[in-house]
DNA sequence: ATGGCACTTTCAAAGTGA
């Protein structure tokens, strides 16, 4: 089974180039972020030409998640309302987790974590809040039925210094404060693995890089998006790479698709 | 200290991202 998490800022603007991607990898999931479009506007007939289908959540100009899948989707919820129905309201109203399950034990969580702007600010709260709620999210589901998970998406959190080409001032720069690495190490202690890092210990491996300063040319980026996996899942566990392909191609995201491999029978 | 680049939206200047 393979899954690929890319944060393809606006799907209808990057349409051909996910296109092309998928021929090249045709992966079994493909989450995508910032989609960007209406659930009414987003191009399906593309994605079912080439055999898959979409589950989408998405809102006008900003955010929105997608779940592009070669086979159907058992299962599937938007938001954290279907585990948590007395939460917030307004942490459902912007369009940033869908989830399905891929087999009856294992559920696919695809989020697009809030960026939060810049440390202390109201957005960075609010970021600190959703992962929190993501945090009692995973727990009620593992808790209720021992599921399996499979966590991937844009975190904007990048979580240790080697995730980051320059560390320096990292305590004050929103993706790399503390309290936000504290509240990505809570969601991972519910029994989480990132996937890249099993294996991949140096550093100088990203997943975004600003398109200012001819930052992806010079590599000067940051691991922000990622695939954890529960501990269950890591006997099955073969892979998992960045194509930074993409990143190079013209008009390209300033992500690039994360590859999980896993040795899952269906 | 600021902007740098790209995307979206009642079409063009502003909000957002990271």
């Amino acid at each position: 089974m393979e899954i690929a998490t890319w944060n393809v800022n606006s799907i209808r603007t990057r349409l051909e180039q996910v296109c092309q991607w998928l021929e090249h990898h045709p992966v079994d999931y493909l989450c995508l972020q910032e989609t960007k479009v209406v659930d009414e506007l987003f191009p399906h007939q593309p994605f079912l030409e080439r055999g898959y289908q979409v589950y989408c959540a998405g809102q006008k100009s900003y955010n929105g998640v997608a779940i592009v899948s070669r086979r159907p989707l058992d299962r599937v919820e938007v938001g954290f309302a279907s585990l948590l129905p007395d939460r917030e309201e307004f942490l459902d109203e912007q369009k940033r987790l869908i989830m399905g399950c891929p087999l009856p034990d294992v559920a696919l969580i695809n989020v697009y974590i809030p960026n939060g702007s810049s440390v202390g600010s109201d957005k960075y709260a609010y970021k600190l809040a959703w992962l929190e709620a993501l945090r009692i999210y995973l727990d009620t589901l593992q808790g209720q039925s021992q599921t399996r998970i499979i966590l991937c998406g844009d975190f904007n959190i990048a979580p240790e210094d080697r995730d980051i080409h320059d560390p320096s001032d990292r305590e004050n720069h929103i993706m790399s404060s503390e309290p936000e690495r504290q509240a990505l190490e809570a969601i991972r202690q519910g029994g989480l693995v990132d996937a890249f890092r099993h294996g991949n210990p140096e550093t100088g491996h990203y997943s975004w890089w600003d398109y200012r300063q001819g930052s992806f040319r010079r590599n000067r980026g940051w691991r922000i998006d990622h695939h954890y996996i529960s501990e269950a899942l890591l006997p099955d566990l073969i892979g998992c790479t960045i194509d930074v392909q993409p990143r190079g191609l013209p008009q390209p995201s300033d992500h690039a698709p994360v590859i999980l491999s896993l040795g899952l029978e269906w």
